[in-house]
RNA sequence: GCCUAGAUGGUGAAAUAGGUAAACACGCAGGACUUAAAAUCCUGUAAUUCAAAAAAUGAAUUUUGCGGGUUCGAUUCCCGCUCUAGGCACCA
């Protein structure tokens, strides 16, 4: 019979429905496992997603046959920036292209072969769920972090032992106050504006200064924003790391990330005042200073310098401060260092990235400036007036760290609505009770931030309209919204109850289901996502909502997909395409790179300008210095809906079937290294899947006595699976497996029972396959209620394999029974076989390791 | 620029408390079956050189990005480079 993997696939798919694998039993251990979730884009799934998935389902269905209770549940992360981009371009709303993006989601899951809790699906831009987003916000707002106890208490605590000074203080004065102390507080810091835009854009919308769509102007605007506290956390985020069962990589990263260092605080006074330079070492012994852009103090400077110079100072100022490149202002000074050097000032936007940012440090060497741009050279004497000018003497040592408060808000609609409003400037927190604080629906998205006018009615708490204000019942609302990190900080939580309508989360379920067992992700995610969940979990301990305070036992990181994408080079502020001959011409910073779509492209590397101009309306009338043969660049990278690089799995599974797919996306290599994506191998396991069918078909399987050397074989394979279950490296199972099937085909005929136990054990990895001839083999009840076959250790590890060596060439290897293995024994019975009785002598040297190898100098 | 990883045949890769480098596959070449193709099966396959030369086969040397070091022995440890990828606080 031939293998046919539709009929087969589509009967085991239609049963495998009705049968809930992942029901929950009593008294049993349970095991949590979780994917991060993605995000829906209009592209669908793609081989990178699948990879995780498919991996995890393999650990799950393992851990079902050895008697846990698991759960494996799936979401969406649908808040955020490219929904909202696409509905800005298309006047359609959000919420259509997310639905749409979610069915398509879905269908593709459920053609993995995977087993999930579909009942705790998470829409993380549905209301039920962002209510206990904005819930997280209030408790935070209504929270401060008391050092005493070292957690996170409600911010009545604070108020209580500061009571004589607090019921003095006017009404400003109190939010002054509490502000200083809220773990979500309200702070002026800078965003991404675009003027000719009026909106703020993401790092990811800009490069070189500009806007990437258009190539508009940027600046640094200041703007008053939400932030997170998660200062307040670094010791506790630091020091829990070492409990973590996470890549080294990945802790080392968020380590550097946190950025716990020792630094010295010097006070250099001036006729003017006084200026604060940290650095890290306390040596006094210094001649540069380099002071960043975008620290506070730098006003210091502004404030002192002479008239004639103040405006070239603020332009330079400006200029820098937006720019990627490195630039400095120069300021010499008559201040000397120990040895009597002069000292000079730098301002410099160089440390804008660098994880040192936003204090001012001192830095022993020229290296770094001598090659960089100094674009204005200032005097202190005579462009500030400061003559007099000496380091203070007591130098002060303190803890500085790396990590800083978190900005919270987004001048966007597409997010979780802030539920905050204002009367006379002051924020109060809207009661959770009238939570949830609905995202208002509009039509028609044109410029989705001009929509964004609400207001809240204090007398039937419920949203109106903006021009109603009247700051006595209605006040002005916080139009902002949360970043997309909000929904995702505790997702893991909900989805432990994701219908629960009076809680975050029911507790006896908390306290069974706790934290995730296992967590599987890209590393990408190391610094943001990993690092916000683990703060936002401390601070849910804290306030007694879990009984955990660390969200992911054990973390695996998986790698990234590359693959190739195409890009075409535009000239920036001109209509103009370059080919990549031509851009020796220009200067870097005058193009611009614009990510295209494959099919767009012709003969591997030209574009279709015809076609491309005609699906690309906003490039309509756009120049190209080609007409024919206009060459694309091509670079491998991650594979990114942003980059038009995706793979999408759906068509390999309609051709090879799902089997196929799963093993070949195991085969393809290690799990947790980057690679770089292609299709071509996949016959090979389109082979191997048909030898084990034909096995089936075309070999005699009885039901006999197992023999000696099938009781080896067997129990080997078993204890190799295992031993890859707990390492993780399924690439190697597929091979084992491979190699097995090798050995087993030269039979002629087969036993019975270790057939089973080789489907038994493919089955996690070739679901439908394996369910499908388990059937025919007379079994009744599904495989994926078989438990994990038992291994015999009386047939593993017959012999140890010693390596013998004359002068580190190889010559002999040999091998040892156990009883036998002793270094007398094995020396004397090689110097039998390599060695006469006069040779013995001239040896200098062996060298012996137990279980591996003899070596003879000679 | 800073931080974190990685680099092994024609290709995906395997092997690290230092001990046979290239398991398992893909591809390619040759063969069997077939009118033919597909499918399947068998054999070979890191490179170079030598011996042999009908063929089987045998031997030596070199080889894990580049250059050094430690060691009886290094893909693995240390130092210095090169290249590639990921992250750098508003992509998710």
């Amino acid at each position: 019979m031939k293998y046919n993997f539709k009929k087969i696939e589509k009967k085991w798919k239609k049963k495998h429905k009705l049968i809930d694998f992942l029901k929950k039993k009593k008294k049993k251990k349970k095991y949590y496992i979780l994917n991060m979730f993605p995000y829906p884009s209009g592209y669908g799934l793609h081989i990178g997603h699948t990879i995780g998935y498919i991996f995890s389902d393999i650990i799950l269905k393992y851990k079902i046959s050895k008697n846990y209770n698991v759960f494996n549940p799936f979401g969406f992360d649908s808040f955020g920036l490219p929904a909202e981009q696409f509905s800005i371009s298309t006047g359609k709303h959000p919420s259509i292209i997310i639905n749409k993006s979610i069915k398509n989601y879905k269908k593709q899951i459920k053609n993995l072969g995977i087993f999930y809790n579909f009942n705790s699906e998470i829409i993380t831009s549905k209301s039920i769920y962002y209510k206990w987003t904005q819930f997280i916000f209030i408790k935070l707002f209504n929270s401060w972090y008391n050092k005493n106890n070292n957690k996170a208490e409600n911010i009545k605590t604070l108020i209580n032992l500061n009571k004589k000074k607090f019921y003095k203080f006017k009404k400003k004065e109190k939010f002054i106050f509490l502000n200083k102390h809220r773990l979500v507080y309200l702070k002026n810091s800078y965003v991404n504006w675009c003027p000719y835009l009026s909106t703020v854009l993401a790092n990811d919308e800009i490069e070189n200064g500009k806007s990437i769509r258009g190539g508009y102007n940027i600046i640094k605007k200041k703007m008053l924003q939400w932030h997170l506290r998660i200062t307040k956390y670094n010791n506790r985020l630091l020091n829990d790391i070492n409990i973590l069962k996470w890549p080294k990589k990945i802790k080392n990263s968020q380590i550097k990330w946190i950025g716990k260092k020792k630094i010295f605080l010097f006070k250099i006074k001036t006729n003017l005042g006084e200026i604060k330079i940290y650095n890290k070492k306390k040596s006094k012994n210094i001649n540069i200073i380099i002071f960043n852009i975008l620290n506070n103090n730098i006003k210091f400077f502004k404030k002192n310098i002479k008239n004639n110079k103040k405006k070239i100072f603020n332009l330079t100022l400006k200029k820098i401060l937006n720019k990627k490149k490195n630039y400095f202002i120069k300021i010499k000074t008559n201040l000397y260092n120990k040895k009597k050097k002069k000292i000079i000032f730098y301002i410099t936007n160089y440390y804008n990235n660098s994880f040192l940012n936003n204090i001012y440090i001192i830095k022993n060497n020229y290296n770094i400036i001598k090659k960089k741009n100094i674009i204005l050279k200032l005097n202190l004497k005579k462009d500030f007036n400061i003559n007099e000018i000496l380091f203070k003497k007591k130098i002060k040592s303190k803890n500085y760290f790396n990590l800083k408060d978190i900005v919270f808000s987004r001048q966007r609609y597409w997010g979780e609505p802030i539920p905050i409003y204002y009367k006379n400037n002051i924020p109060y927190n809207i009661n959770i009770k009238y939570l949830p604080l609905k995202l208002p629906y509009f039509k028609k998205y044109k410029k989705l931030k001009d929509n964004c006018k609400w207001a809240w009615n204090k007398n039937i708490n419920k949203i109106v309209n903006n021009n109603l204000i009247d700051n006595k019942n209605i006040f002005p609302l916080d139009t902002d919204t949360m970043p997309s990190f909000a929904a995702s900080n505790w997702y893991n939580i909900r989805f432990i109850d994701p219908k629960n309508k009076k809680n975050i989360v029911d507790k006896k379920k908390i306290k069974y289901w706790n934290n995730v067992d296992l967590y599987i992700g890209g590393s990408e995610h190391t610094n943001g996502h990993l690092l916000y969940s683990r703060f936002c979990h401390k601070f849910l301990y804290d306030i007694n909502i879990i009984n955990f305070n660390e969200p992911f036992k054990k973390f695996i990181n998986q790698g990234i997909i590359l693959y190739k994408s195409f890009f075409i080079f535009k000239l920036k502020n001109k209509n103009k395409f370059i080919s990549l001959e031509k851009i020796k011409n220009y200067k870097k910073n005058e193009l611009l790179k614009i990510y295209i779509s494959k099919k767009f492209i012709i003969n591997k590397k030209n574009l279709n300008i015809k076609l491309f101009k005609k699906k690309e309306n906003i490039y309509k009338n756009y120049f190209f210095e080609k007409k024919k043969n206009f060459i694309c660049k091509t670079k491998i990278e991650k594979m990114s809906k942003s980059k038009f690089n995706i793979v999408n799995p759906n068509y390999i599974i309609k051709k090879y079937g799902i089997d196929v797919f799963r093993l070949y996306i195991i085969f393809f290599g290690p799990f947790n290294e980057k690679k770089i994506w292609n299709i071509k191998k996949i016959n090979g396991i389109k082979r191997f899947i048909k030898k084990i069918w034909n096995i089936y078909y075309e070999k005699k399987i009885y039901n006999l006595k197992i023999l000696r050397i099938d009781k080896y074989l067997i129990n080997n394979l078993i204890f190799k699976i295992e031993k890859n279950f707990k390492k993780k490296k399924f690439n190697l199972s597929i091979s084992y497996f491979m190699i097995f099937i090798k050995k087993i085909k030269k039979y002629k005929i087969i036993n019975k029972k270790i057939f089973l136990i080789f489907l038994k054990l493919f089955s996690f990895f070739s679901p439908y396959i394996s369910e499908e001839i388990w059937f025919l083999m007379g079994k009744k009840k599904s495989i994926f209620f078989e438990k994990f076959p038992k291994i015999n250790y009386k047939y593993i590890n017959k012999y140890y394999k010693y390596i013998i060596m004359i002068n580190n060439k190889k010559k002999l290897i040999l091998k040892i029974k156990k009883k036998n293995n002793k270094k007398k024994k094995i020396i004397n019975k090689v110097n039998k076989i390599l060695f006469k009785k006069e040779d013995i002598k001239k040896i200098k040297n062996i060298i012996y390791k137990k279980n591996k190898i003899l070596n003879y100098l000679i």
